[in-house]
Formats: C-alpha cells, sequence, structure tokens
DNA sequence: CTATTGTTTGTAACGATTACAAACTGCAGG
DNA sequence: CCTGCAGTTTGTAATCGTTACAAACAATAG
C-alpha cells in the first residue's frame, strides 16, 4: 500500500510535525510507521536500520525517537528500567508486558474500564493513567 | 511505638523471611519498616542511612533491596526508567507519580476500580495489573 | 570455640543513554 | 546554480544507575 511513494506517508508527518525531513528521519519513519503499531527501543530500531541498509548512527537513533515524540508522533512507555520502550499507538491505550522476553501488546483504551480514580491532589492535573498488565507463563516454576 | 524493643519487628520479619538478621539488614529494615508506607531508591535509601549514622556500602543495599524484594516484604515499582522504586506497601495498589520530582503515592486498591481486562493471550497468567496516574502541574507552560 | 556458610564490601565492569564538538546537509536568498 | 547559515548527524567520551566479583567478615550450628 505504500509502495509506489514510499517515503510519501512519511514525509508528510515531518513536514507537519515541523521536523527536516532528512534520510536519516525518513528512513526511520518509514520503519516505525509502515506497517502496524510498533514497540521498539532505541538498539533494536538500530539494527532493524542496519540490517535495511540504512546508515544511522545510534546517537541519531536516540535523538530521532525523541523528537518523534516531542511532537507525538510516538509515544514512550516505561515498563521496564533496563530500557526505553517507544510505541507508534499515539492513541489512548493500555500495555500487556510479557517480562520474560521484553514483549509489548496493546491493549486499546476501550479494552479497560477504569470505573474510579481518586481525585489528583490538588493543583495537579492528571497527564495520563498508564496501565501495565503484567504477563507470565502460565505453568512457571 | 517502637522505641523499647527497635529492632525487634524488623527481627521477627527477616527471620519469618529466612534471612539472616545482620546489622546491615536490621538497621535497613528500620529505616524502612518503621513508619508508614515509603518510596525509595537504592542511593536513597543509601544517604538515609550515612545520616543516620548507619555504616552500609551502597552494594549491601542493593542487594538488601533485592533480597527483601524476593521475600515479598517490598515491592518494586516501574515508572521512571532512570531508576528503581521499591515500595514498603505489598499490598494490592496503586500509583500517583510526579514526574517533576520523582515522587510516588499510593493510590489503595479499592479507590481505582478496573470493570474489565481482556484476557491474557493463551498460556499466560496475569502476574499483577500496575496502574500508574502520571500528574503534572496544573498551569504548567 | 570452630568450621561452615551466608554476608558485606570496595571496586571494576556493564549497558543504556546523553553530551559534545566537528563535519555535514537542507534550504532560503541571491 | 552558488553561498551561507541554521539545523542535523556522527563518533566518541562521559555519565549514571546497577551488577559482578573476589576477598574480608560475621552469624549460627555443633
Amino acid at each position: 500500500m505504500t509502495q509506489e511513494r514510499p517515503y510519501a506517508q512519511t514525509l508528510t508527518r515531518l513536514r507537519e510535525a515541523g521536523l527536516r525531513p532528512t534520510r536519516q528521519r525518513l528512513a526511520l519513519g518509514r520503519l516505525l510507521f509502515d506497517g502496524g503499531d510498533r514497540h521498539v527501543t532505541a538498539e533494536a530500531l538500530h539494527d532493524e536500520a542496519q540490517k535495511a541498509g540504512v546508515s544511522v548512527s545510534l546517537a541519531t537513533v536516540y535523538n530521532t525517537l525523541h523528537q518523534f515524540t516531542g511532537v507525538g508522533l510516538l509515544r514512550e512507555v516505561v515498563v521496564d528500567s533496563a530500557r526505553t520502550y517507544f510505541d507508534t499507538n499515539t492513541d489512548d491505550h493500555h500495555h500487556f508486558f510479557i517480562e520474560k522476553d521484553g514483549a509489548l501488546m496493546d491493549i486499546a483504551g476501550h479494552e479497560v474500564m477504569i470505573g474510579s480514580l481518586p481525585d489528583a491532589p490538588e493543583g495537579m492535573d492528571v497527564a495520563r493513567v498508564d496501565v501495565i498488565v503484567r504477563l507470565q507463563d502460565r505453568n512457571r516454576d
């Protein structure tokens, strides 16, 4: 579906966000946004780029992920203190997390009903509510 | 309330958990469990011990926090990929997190009603559900 | 009191992430 | 087109929290 003008979609996104469409950003954007929702770490995206024959430094991958997050193209997910995940799904939603192999799966926002929540302390607003459902193998010993 | 036999409580906890009651564990246990629920990082607890005149190495603080977690005296809370928090409240509950100053506040389990959740993927069990309510100042610019 | 086994300690090593200065590139204006 | 500048990228050094490790030490059974 994005075969003919492969970068058109990403290019538009970048322009709308006010980020210069550089070779690196276009390539990373394509890896990130083509195909369904993804959860990546900086290292993983860097490897992926290498394998796809795109030369991008790890530093740029970090910069880019943060810039994309800054303009709302990505969302940071904190589930594991060992590494930072970035989610291409920026809609309101939650996550399953399989610690065993560090995998994340989206849970659509409407699948979780939060019936009640206490009020935020005075002077504070709720910026976001994250629900993390941690999973383990059924018959682990 | 714990003035006369200050270490009795912690000593009992350690024995029940099968951990030798060493000077370091008793001292850290006291700092952690005397007084209400607390959220600490390794570095913070280490500083606190120093100030209380207790000599404990940072390595031991890390070891101890993990051992306490292992036997269920503490719970790890992942909210910020920069550092690991340990919570002395091991009951079922959730958290407010104020990113600005890295502060955590408990939300009692009964204050959050999770009305529905999708089933865990086949072969997996839900190990725990963490709800993190991220807060920001009301009129931040 | 002693042997044994579990603990503690200081320090080196690690892994993810950030800082930084130099090299490079997109793009506006001539 | 060419130029110059601001924005980007890059390699690498530095940082930071945490873990690994081996030697010194201490709790407990007997």
